[in-house]
DNA sequence: CTGCCTGCAAAGGATTTGCACTCAT
DNA sequence: ATGAGTGCAAATCCTTTGCAGGCAG
């Protein structure tokens, strides 16, 4: 039941860039395979290591290729990235849905590309152990509320972590 | 009228770093008043931006100790840093009576850490124009008893800047 | 006097860029 | 065929580190 699905992810976008215009390459194909399976593992990779995945993938892809692939597809908006506090920036696809299988239907995109920015969830990173995490969906909702109202100022609640102390290293002090 | 409150906040400082066996160096100083400046107006250096001033004030002091001053005085627990989304990360003079060490040393980084109290302020920066605006204090304060309830995180609320469109970049697209 | 702090220079690692070529469309 | 995308290598950029000497305490 992962084959099948993991496919279609991967499908989904690639129609997505079609769409767009964008040209469909080995070298892209390479890099959306591998943040769409680290998706599914929950990891967060960052652009270096994510090159280093595509080259076992496909060998010939240049690193200079990743970093120029992953700006392209995020500008294009089938890619989301989150900075994280201190260690680089992490890459998503951004696909609309989630992790659990949503729907399989191969003409699911039914409507246009979302928001490039905004549609993602939190994320929460210790400082202690570097984990990252996902956060409840909704946690940053006052909190945008609360910005809007006071500064006027729209609150991307995806595009950086929260930092803090995770269960595991706050805890145990 | 400021030139004497501008000595206080320095030599507070100073005052502190001396209780905690830490030398006074003509580099330490030129780097707390240029950050302690900075505060005053707003502005929101980052390492490599502390170091110009610093040149311009104490020509002899160089960029290497100014990476390894602002390292030395965060772990005093002197200085704060905080993570813009990918611009780097920026200084303040730390709060005194508040905070102390609180990534000291890498012990008491996972060990008895002190909770990051309401002290610091959250920060929102501005993805289009990169302008920095201090948050209303407590605007995370729910975010934070979401977390905590939820996995059990501990959120440091001005450790990382929350990222979105200011007023200006928002509205007038 | 001690050893923390510094200056210097060189290393380091991650990301970017110029250029010519190739391949997807 | 045509130019977006790529490979390669050099260049950058920011930051760190080894070492020897200097100054704060």
């Amino acid at each position: 039941m992962n084959a099948h699905t993991d496919t279609d992810r991967v499908e989904a976008t690639l129609a997505r860039l079609r769409e767009l215009g964008e040209r469909i390459t080995p070298a892209r194909q390479a890099v959306l395979r591998v943040i769409d399976a680290a998706d599914r593992a929950d990891e967060h990779l960052s652009a270096e290591h994510i090159g280093e995945r595509v080259s076992t993938l496909e060998p010939s892809v240049h690193r200079a290729t990743v970093y120029r692939t992953l700006t392209a597809l995020t500008g294009a908006g089938v890619l989301t990235h989150v900075h994280l506090g201190s260690t680089g920036t992490v890459y998503h696809l951004a696909t609309p849905g989630s992790e659990a299988a949503l729907e399989a239907s191969p003409a699911a995109y039914g409507k246009e590309v979302r928001q490039p920015h905004g549609h993602g969830h939190a994320h929460v990173q210790c400082v202690v152990c570097g984990r990252v995490q996902d956060a409840p969906s909704g946690v940053l909702d006052e909190a945008a509320g609360a910005l809007r109202e006071a500064l006027g100022f729209e609150l991307d609640t995806s595009h950086a972590a929260l930092l803090g102390r995770c269960a595991d290293c706050a805890g145990p002090a």
